[in-house]
DNA sequence: CGGATTTGACCGGCGC
DNA sequence: GCGCCGGTCAAATCCG
């Protein structure tokens, strides 16, 4: 058979079929490029005879439904590795939040003598001055699992909600007015997991109002809930039934992030926190960047551009 | 009506 | 031992 000589044809089609919709599902791919196919032969080869043209459909559409599980199998490929990158990623981002691990209940002494200086001067380790008594003192705490990262937010100066967007779930459990600062510190736990040890306190700055300092302790056993929060995500990218996105069996809680917000609208409810300070728009950078990894149409597009590619070198490479 | 928030009470660690 | 203080609990309240 010297059918083979119309395969370059058809792969071309079959790329952009693909490009246009990467995510129909196979059968719907190969009826629809088989409808696409016809014209193209008649148009370009002088026309067989039927039985001739039945049996180069018949092939076409093996070798058609062939590649599409070959790319089927790459997505997969692709999504495993994407899967694993980003719980790289997240790990990164949680180790890198801050250097330095301690036990978060014997702190008093020390969060206090740092926080009546400047607690916006740095990120992290404020509360490390002397973990040499708490070495000495009795292996009870081990919870030295527990990591300690602070952010800074700042917000509109008439704002006085005590809430901090970082895309997780929060439910809010306690609020104490502190000694050494006349604002309430409010005390939060990671609610989008009922096991999820993470707790938050947001306190306003003694120094700058308007800035409010997120502490967070301990690190979420469950992905970041704004993947689940963006409605349809599940349907995407459903290909040979690889899970892409991370899958809890809660129903999608309504997270917003502020990263889309750069400008302030009056809206006293929700806290608008400004790039202003290098904390902040580096938080917004690795909020952007997670964010457009969990987004559907974003891998959609970005599948698409890569197995259109790879296609093309398969080609290139075997015909 | 169920989940989230508020807020006073309670608990445990620490310093004197 | 006692009081102070930060952190947590849980009943009451709010809200969609």
């Amino acid at each position: 058979m010297d059918y083979s000589s119309w395969v370059d044809t058809s792969l071309d089609l079959n790329i952009s079929s693909i490009r246009v919709k990467s995510e129909a599902p196979v059968d719907a791919g190969r009826s629809g490029m088989a409808k696409e196919l016809k014209p193209t032969f008649m148009d370009f080869q002088t026309k067989p005879s039927s039985k001739e043209e039945t049996g180069a459909l018949v092939e076409e559409l093996n070798r058609v439904g062939e590649e599409n599980r070959k790319l089927t199998e790459m997505l997969t490929v692709m999504c495993e590795s994407y899967n694993a990158l980003r719980g790289q990623l997240m790990d990164y981002m949680s180790k890198n939040g801050e250097k330095d691990r301690l036990a978060p209940s014997k702190k008093r002494k020390s969060e206090s003598s740092h926080n009546n200086n400047n607690n916006i001067a740095m990120n992290g380790n404020s509360e490390s001055s002397s973990t040499d008594e708490e070495s000495s003192k009795k292996p009870r705490e081990e919870i030295i699992k527990d990591k300690i990262s602070k952010a800074y937010v700042r917000t509109e100066a008439g704002d006085t909600s005590l809430t901090v967007k970082d895309g997780y779930q929060w439910r809010k459990y306690g609020q104490k007015v502190t000694r050494d600062n006349p604002s309430p510190r409010a005390y939060f736990k990671c609610s989008f997991a009922p096991s999820c040890p993470v707790k938050k306190k947001v306190q306003r700055s003694i120094d700058d109002q308007s800035v409010l300092v997120a502490t967070y302790e301990g690190e979420h056993n469950h992905p970041h809930p704004s993947m689940e929060a963006t409605p349809g995500s599940n349907r995407s990218l459903t290909l040979g039934s690889v899970p892409c996105t991370a899958s809890l069996a809660s129903s999608g809680p309504t997270i917003t992030l502020d990263l889309t917000k750069p400008k302030s609208s009056n809206d006293d409810k929700s806290s608008k926190p400004r790039t202003d300070t290098p904390e902040v728009r580096k938080f917004l950078v690795e909020q952007m960047a997670s964010s457009l990894t969990k987004d559907p149409n974003f891998t959609a597009a970005l599948v698409a551009a890569i197995s259109g590619r790879m296609f093309q070198q398969n080609n290139s490479e075997k015909w």
